[in-house]
DNA sequence: GCAGTCACTTGCATATTACAAGTCATGGGA
DNA sequence: TCCCATGACTTGTAATATGCAAGTGACTGC
């Protein structure tokens, strides 16, 4: 279970879902993790184009709300990997449904690799 | 297939479905619709507490997206029962998986109703 | 004929996002 | 040694989105 002192709108599971990663870029850098990205620079270099505030923001709030963890790789100057929790690995499948749904109904959408869309998280 | 002259960021279909409904009030819109509400009032009455303004422009929104259409219930004044098309129903399985998600990760989330969760789409 | 409801629209303040540029430490090459 | 590049950010400002309050028009019930 996550530790939140957040305020959700309300006790559904999906407002409450949104209020932690319903904005345009959580799942994206989450998307990015699950497919082995470990640092900034690579999560900036992904085709959406992120921008370094906002991805330093996204980083820091997934972290407060315990979906990632970072550890440093080096120390001067401090270096991170990101990685993602358990809490964090375990939003596949939502991204897996979202994957189903865009690739039958918005065109021109890129088939995710398999080993993407057939592994599964308890 | 939805008809769309957005852009969306990239082909990735995570980004994509982002770009249609990722933000706050979307899904939570689609949830009510899924649940059997129809109504403009009906949505406004959701505990989450949806202003005027934000859901006038969601329903247009999904509407022009493709996600949702609208019948006249009678002429004058003008009335209408919203419902979700095909494409809209579904994004059930992506709801459900934050259901999913929500319950084993966030405190006192709701359990949702089991027909809910049981019902399948193709 | 007056209050209430339904389905909105409008105006404005605040918050979030985008875009551009700057910072700071270090590593590599001329 | 000095210059440039790189990684991981921070800061400033403009554009956009959201939240909040109030207003509108066409009825409906009393």
């Amino acid at each position: 279970m996550l530790n939140l002192e957040l305020m959700t709108r309300s006790g559904c599971p999906i407002a409450a879902t949104l209020d932690l990663v319903g904005d345009k870029w959580s799942l994206v850098i989450v998307r990015d993790m699950l497919m082995g990205k470990r640092r900034y620079g690579e999560f900036l270099a992904s085709p959406e184009g992120i921008t370094t505030n906002i991805l330093a923001d996204r980083l820091k709030r997934m972290e407060d709300l315990g979906l990632i963890s970072k550890a440093p790789y080096q120390k001067h100057p401090p270096r991170y990997d990101y990685a993602l929790t358990p809490a964090g690995v375990s939003l596949l499948p939502v991204l897996q449904a979202m994957c189903r749904w865009a690739n039958k109904n918005i065109p021109d959408t890129w088939t995710p690799p398999k080993k993407f869309m057939k592994r599964r998280v308890k």
